[in-house]
RNA sequence: CGGGCUGUGGCGCAGCCUGGCUAGCGCGCUUGCUUGGGGUGCAAGAGGUCCCGGGUUCAAAUCCCGGCAGCCCGACCA
């Protein structure tokens, strides 16, 4: 039998992947090499269903993917101050190749930025060649000091939209779109709510105006930035001299975006709602959505059951476990594990009576159903999980929230548990600074307002427009 | 880089303190029979530089010295 499970809620995510999700089998969808990590079946499979979705929407709002080298000599990341400043205590430099010492370095993208900017130039001459809305799927490496599976690895894959427009309010107006096709995937396709918003100054991505993040919270209670869009004003276009001729025949530099996610999705979709009997995965982006388990006790029972299993997982693309030599405990144990949204069982009293036998991951609960609606029941129920999967991490996030009128207040509140906190707090490093020193963040100003509006700063006593979300972060 | 801990078949561990039988257990794996509506049971089997180097000793997984690696907690971060 398993042994003794812990909660998600209980330990931190690490501690309850390794005891509950990893089990010694192909069950567990990833493991990590020296801060690296490899991307099993499994979980790959997740990764390519976010990545079709994501990708159809990056198409449909007019972006094409291309790709950039991984290699950046290192004098392309020294254009932009900022920029440099804060990726270089994270990057990894190739400093000799070919058995000799180079000349000049190549550092592993942390991000693409500088490469694109680079070409952006080349490529960028008047307004006709504007917009110019790009993506590319790729790795990247970030040297972090701590590594957590799929939260921060020393590489991972991503997405990274790169676009170049003509005036500041088209580019915003795209790092709002980007967010929100974040936001949607996250939220429809996911199940896992997010708060869209700003980044504060001291937060922003280095070289950005502003950055936006949605972020979601943890059945821990922690949070978790789940993607980013970047306002780049003009601060790239000037580093890299990507400038245009408008249409007043005038020379100006571009206003670039970036965004992006990344596999830490995958890990997001873990915390948000699996248990401790294994993954639970949203029949959205579930890879197998259904299994039949055939159950027989005698030779004579065999054939018949087989045939009937195959020919009504035929009507709905389920999959038939038929596998020999494992008991039906077995087979119904593995598929749980893995996170499989529905399992069926169909054996002789089914066959007798024309029923079929049907579970659903989430919530345990167990239906009998005629055959004949097995194929409209299966598409309702999954249709439904999804639904409750998104109103159970909607509630927790509800019950989760909390405000705060002071800054000892938001202390005393995160030493007893976490919660995203709702406080007046001005955007100020030296406001992050405060909160730092009992370890939570400003996760974003929400670009909605759900409460009170305007208030005093609970850290300089300053009017401020709106409360911020406070929490302890992945 | 600081603090704590751990290195023993594929995975998880016991044994170490107090040196001594053939290095053990659970899971997994292989083969056969059995079983099958929520992890069937039985039997046989494969699989080990006990992290590395040195020292003490008649004898080292165990004690001593020195390395190395990994994990956890902090600082950095998608």
């Amino acid at each position: 039998m398993p042994e003794s499970p812990i909660t998600p809620r209980a330990k931190d995510f690490a501690a309850w992947y390794q005891d509950v999700v990893l089990q010694g089998d192909m069950a567990e969808p990833a493991e990590i090499v020296k801060g690296c990590m490899v991307i099993k079946p499994n979980g790959y499979a997740v990764w390519e269903n976010l990545q079709r979705e994501l990708d159809a929407r990056f198409k449909a709002t007019g972006h094409q993917n291309a790709y950039f080298p991984l290699l950046i000599p290192e004098s392309f990341l020294k254009k932009e101050a900022e920029h440099v400043e804060g990726f270089a205590p994270e990057l990894a430099v190739v400093t000799i190749a070919g058995g000799k010492k180079l000349e000049e370095p190549y550092v592993l993208r942390p991000t693409s930025e500088t490469i694109i900017g680079h070409f952006f130039a080349k490529w960028i001459q008047s307004w006709r060649d504007l917009p110019l809305l790009m993506n590319q799927w790729a790795n990247v490496v970030r040297w972090e000091l701590r590594t957590r599976m799929f939260l921060r690895t020393t590489e991972f894959l991503w997405q990274e939209g790169h676009t170049a427009h003509a005036t500041h309010a088209e580019a915003l107006e795209e790092v709002l779109r980007m967010l929100d096709v974040y936001a949607e995937v996250a939220e429809d396709l996911m199940a896992m709510p997010v708060i869209k918003g700003v980044k504060t100054r001291g937060e922003k991505f280095a070289g950005a105006l502003s950055s936006y993040s949605i972020e979601a919270m943890m059945q821990n209670g922690m949070a978790l930035q789940a993607g980013t869009s970047h306002d780049l004003g003009q601060n790239f276009g000037k580093a890299f001299d990507v400038k245009f001729q408008n249409k007043e025949g005038q020379l100006d530099y571009v206003w670039q975006t970036s965004w992006g996610v990344s596999t830490r999705l995958i890990g997001g979709l873990i915390m948000s709602h699996s248990d401790d009997k294994g993954l639970v995965l949203p029949p959205k982006l579930a890879p197998v959505k259904s299994v039949l388990v055939p159950i027989y006790r005698k030779d004579e029972e065999r054939g018949p059951v087989l045939e009937a299993a195959h020919r009504i997982a035929k009507d709905m693309g389920s999959k038939v476990d038929d596998r020999e030599g494992q008991s039906p405990g077995a087979k119904f144990f593995h598929w749980e594990r893995r996170g499989v949204p529905l399992v069926m069982e169909l054996g002789p009293r089914d066959l007798a009576s024309n029923n079929i036998v049907l579970k659903r991951r989430d919530n345990g609960s167990k239906q009998i159903v005629p055959q004949s609606e097995i194929v409209q029941k299966v598409a309702e129920s999954l249709d439904s999980m999804q639904k409750d999967l998104y109103s159970a991490a909607q509630q927790r996030l509800r019950d989760n929230t909390v405000l705060a009128e002071s800054i000892d207040q938001v202390e005393s509140i995160l030493a007893e548990s976490n919660k995203f906190v709702m406080a007046h707090l001005k955007d100020d490093p030296a406001c992050d600074a405060r909160l730092k020193e009992f370890k939570a963040t400003v996760r974003n100003i929400p670009l909605k307002d759900e409460f009170d509006g305007p208030g005093k700063c609970i850290v300089t006593g300053e009017p401020v427009s709106q409360r911020v979300v406070v929490a302890k972060s992945y």
